[in-house]
DNA sequence: AATGAATGAGCCTTCATTCAT
DNA sequence: AATGAATGAAGGCTCATTCAT
């Protein structure tokens, strides 16, 4: 007992300097870039010897792969949910854009390395715009697929470069706040992006014409999307 | 004559050079990214000796620099020319994807660097995101500026996000070129993606719900963009 | 016994390397000199691996500089020894022409590193002539100060001045055995060598006048310093 | 004529030349030293383009060979006369140490290269101590062998010892002033340490300890340096 | 004679990775 | 498991020298 005791003392003591270490290389990554953080920095901001890092990763290219897996796994899992789930194709879409906030939200740093550092990774690695990305990209352009089917997208829709553009949409966004040029502070302000992302993507940035139509879905209190929707089709052609 | 020639002879050859370098840079940064792209390599790229890539410039970073600086400062050039230009919003935001997807038909592999490349700089480097899409951005969220005060944009989107989400989906849309996702040498593929990129932007992804409305301005077979534009943008306000 | 060994082997292993790196820079340095002394030299001659150097040592000049400082600190405190000590002020003249030559002796290249290499660093270190030999002298200055105090020298000896003298009939003495001008391996040579730069600059060249006078002073088996400076003096002028 | 005077414009014009850079060459080794001077700057300095430099001096080893041979050439061409002229010893001593500190007087820089830069030059180079400041010691050494032959020295002194002893004092002294030690715009600073250096190097540091006889024969309220030379050395004892 | 573009060997330094303990 | 010393390949930069004009 007292060995097994040991023994799971051990495995968690494992697993928790590896989660220390992945822990420590997001924090680098995120600070410093792919290339810029030399595995002592990972080792010293993880307070471990810089041999260490070798026992839990083969090298660096896997300790970054990992980074990515891990941030990708969880974003990716939230987006599928999402995106199989139940609901309209708007509701879904908010949704899309809520999980990218959200992790913004609870992790920003992993979220800029996640942003910024995509296709830094050196020429041989498996990391790059592909393999992240366009995971969910992949992913979410079923969910336009299926809406084209349903007739609930313009015909003239690519669902690949629809969720292309939706993801675009999103990760210059968070991008804004990343980099420093929207305020990431104000909550009201990332309210207020997430909104206008999903809100632009789904009906445009045009004001409506007529009367009374002016007012986006997203505005509660005056209109459902739909309406909206409805309203300002008629006069186009 | 003969004079004026070899003058300009000599004027032309010593920025030749230079002009070589920086092009093979530019293809050795496209080819191989900003860290795996060696001095030597762009030496041998433009058929130079290495040591002459330091007479036309101070060092690896200021090479970079100057490919980023050219890169940009044309694209800045063409997105001002359309952002200061007369037209209609629509109008305008139809040029600005055109300038990019122009830039792209012309030389594909510097908007490769441009778009893939952009944060991999140093730390130390004055190349980074801030200072190569943000000009671009800011830029062009002045026409946003002016047109939410004109009315004709919904009220509750903010200009400099706007912006930001235009360039977004233009980034994300090339993206897909740029990496493979979508054929670049299918030249229909980028005239619709073009077309969807400005269209979702304005209008949205969503299908128009009366009948004979689900024709979007951008099919080809009912009116061309500047029609389309000329008899949708009277009819709105 | 066992651990307190192989701790002690650590803590000596690894000093160790590090001595054995400096010493081999010493060598190459006083083969090579200053400039001409690579870092794979040092490496090939410590029988290293190249990296290794920089891990003892920051660069290429904080290894010269512990190089020199090392050796002066060695010689600078002999120095301080025998000017801080008991004795006539002849007999830390000699004292100190004693170091100086005995360091010749133990080390020759060592020694030959410190006259030859001095004031040879690039602009930027901190190594030169001001903070070498000047040190010694500005410790010996003391010296003579005390000395002029006391009526031992001529009132007109700058004390600062004569210190100087002193390393420069040193210094150049030692040239001549360090540059070959002089043969090293003749031990009396050597002591001949002392004798005269310590009996020079105590007494001068020229020779007395007087019959019966010409053993100077420095010929122990006739008459001591002082005595021999007693009996010269009073007849002088 | 015009041919001629063509012909003459261009030896001056060419000779000229050569001496721009040799003079440029001189300052900037006393600015930089030998390694941290380039041929740029020494082009620079000139004011000329840098590849004229290799018309006129094959290498760079060439150019500060120049610079040593032409700077001790001067020196030793003047240490000859003096060594080789009319005077007793201690007037040559003196006269040597006068050609020293006036050549310093001259040409501050050039000196500095002098003292400062022998044995900085690149292995292979024939350009160090032997070549340079040996000559002069050398040379100065038959001075000394004559005079111990003709019972002037101490009998137990080697001519070529006392004649590096001599330099090593000199260049000591000089030395103090090069590097700011002293203070170099002092002209009586500079006179006392002619005095001093000549005088130690004749009759040794230690005061006359009878009284009256404290003052040394530099002094020249009492006693021209003649005078002084021949009523002293009789009366030593 | 004069210019300065062009060349390329040489060297310092970094850092991912391995290894002995 | 943990440490950090040891390794060495890779690559940026300098600068003496050559060469075409």
């Amino acid at each position: 007992m007292g060995q097994s005791k040991s023994a799971a003392d051990n495995g968690n003591r494992e697993s928790e300097r590896r989660r220390t270490i992945l822990r420590a290389a997001i924090d680098v990554f995120a600070r410093k870039g792919y290339h810029g953080c030399r595995i002592a920095d990972v080792a010293k901001e993880a307070g471990v010897a810089y041999g260490l890092v070798y026992h839990y990763f083969k090298n660096k290219d896997e300790l970054l792969e990992t980074v990515f897996d891990t941030g990708w796994s969880g974003f990716v899992t939230r987006v599928r949910a999402v995106v199989e789930g139940e609901g309209a194709l708007a509701q879904k879409v908010r949704g899309v854009v809520d999980v990218a906030f959200e992790a913004y939200r609870v992790d920003p740093r992993a979220v800029k390395v996640l942003i910024l550092e995509i296709a830094r990774s050196p020429a041989g690695s498996r990391i790059n715009r592909q393999t992240a990305f366009v995971d969910a990209i992949r992913l979410s352009s079923e969910l336009f697929t299926r809406a084209k089917e349903a007739g609930e997208l313009r015909s003239d829709t690519d669902p690949l470069l629809s969720s292309a553009l939706l993801f675009g949409a999103i990760e210059m966004g968070l991008t804004a706040f990343v980099t420093g040029l929207a305020d990431a502070r104000d909550t009201q302000a990332l309210e207020r992006a997430k909104a206008q992302i999903a809100e632009t993507f789904l009906h445009g940035v045009l004001a409506d014409a007529s009367p009374g139509a002016e007012s986006p879905a997203w505005k509660p209190e005056k209109s459902s999307e739909k309406s909206a929707t409805k309203s300002k089709v008629p006069k186009r052609t």
